[in-house]
DNA sequence: CGTTCCGATTTGGTATGACAAAAACGCACA
DNA sequence: TGTGCGTTTTTGTCATACCAAATCGGAACG
């Protein structure tokens, strides 16, 4: 996102520092794990209230570009898209209070499942299978109890998002259920829903084994769109 | 996201003030557009020094929930997609630095899109077409102007985004463009090219008009790869 | 009666200094 | 070489001060 700074008026003297740091993070002066320079040597460097620094340490941590452990120095963080995720996390969850906000985000993962199952169907090879194999059986196993069941269901569908072998695919799956879970723990769940759940993911399981995307993709938004009837009434949306 | 913040050791006092304001904003107590108390005020109500509250204020913004232009009173942000994005950028800007970072984020555009063109081969309604339509005319004046072709290859491709009446889906459009302009604009760009990507937007609206989400996807997918050849060379990745 | 303009007051941005508690460091000691 | 303890840094927080910009209130004016 390039700063645009436009609108922001005359800019905070921190906002430069912050700026300036951001660069020395991406091009790597400052590696990762480094931990940043005290601040009263920043202070000197600059030429600036060591009031100035800490509020630019404080944005640099809020933007999760280090990570800031009270007592310690802040350390240049490894990259990863689940800080990315950290990073929204506020405001996600603001917006899944505004009306409609929740059923946003479900359709959202529901396209992205079903373009993910599409892909499984297609392009997954014998390991994923195996996985998706094992992970069908936890699933099974732990029908009768609710909570492992939840977490089985949860592993299952991550799985869909390694087929790809893409890492910003894991950390969404993350992000969703993360978001998600509050209002999905609430739907009632008992061994007979638990069942008919682990029926939807044996279809799923099998489309892909027939290497049938659109059947995986039917039987997978079949699946979510009655668990999301299921949650709907927690909150009685549209 | 729940706080657990069990690494964080103890806490920062600055930190209790965060999430109490996060409280207020999301269940409305400040409502939208509601300036936040002044600072002097805010510290006296909690008994802390202005240090604290101005780092609270700071994180707040930060996180996207109020809106902070220098010398101006904070005022309680309306929630948006938008500011989700904005609260990734930094990080993400970071992560297209690293090995296969600006592929990554090309995979899952990708995916998207393709998602996103069945969707409209099997949804977009006659109001969807006429704008594709206009889109696609409009793309066609501008072949010869690779900056205007830019524009309305941009847009063309929101329409995408648009169809099935989600706002998650524009913002997410917007963060692609952002986050990969400055690479896709290193892309040589001339009327010859601008003419195959016209015509990638022909066939793809055609798809669409005849119902045909394979068809649809499968041009898309040829589309966006095309684009990728051509972008990769500007960073010689894998 | 509404509008405009100007001055006083409020408020945010920054600097300085101070101090307690915790972390980092170094050095003696085993 | 490894360990424990005291010293020095460093962070978190507070208090205070000052400037400049924003805000507010009222006076002057149409």
């Amino acid at each position: 996102m390039t700063e645009k700074e436009n609108r922001g008026a005359r800019t905070r003297a921190a906002d430069s520092l912050v700026s300036i740091y951001e660069r020395q993070i991406i091009d790597g002066t400052l590696a990762v794990g480094m931990p940043l320079p005290p601040e009263r040597e920043i202070m000197q460097s600059f030429s600036v209230s060591r009031t100035v620094v800490r509020e630019a340490v404080q944005t640099l941590s809020a933007k999760g570009l280090v990570e800031a452990r009270p007592r310690f120095r802040p350390v240049v963080r490894t990259p990863g898209y689940d800080a990315a995720i950290e990073a929204v996390g506020s405001v996600v969850n603001r917006l899944l209070t505004v009306p409609g906000g929740v059923r946003n985000l479900f359709e959202l993962r529901i396209m992205m499942e079903a373009a993910l199952v599409r892909g499984a169907a297609l392009h997954a090879d014998k390991h994923h299978v195996a996985r998706m194999k094992q992970a069908l059986a936890d699933n099974e196993a732990a029908i009768s109890d609710s909570q492992r069941f939840f977490e089985t269901d949860v592993a299952f569908h991550r799985l869909l998002y390694e087929v790809p072998d893409n890492p910003v695919l894991p950390p969404i799956h993350q992000a969703y259920t993360d978001w998600l879970s509050s209002h999905w723990t609430k739907m009632p769940r008992d061994p007979e829903r638990n069942h008919v759940n682990y029926r939807a993911h044996c279809r799923i399981f099998e489309a892909i084994l027939f290497r049938d995307p659109d059947a995986a993709e039917f039987v997978l938004r079949d699946h979510l769109d009655d668990a999301w009837n299921q949650v709907r009434q927690t909150f009685e949306e549209t």
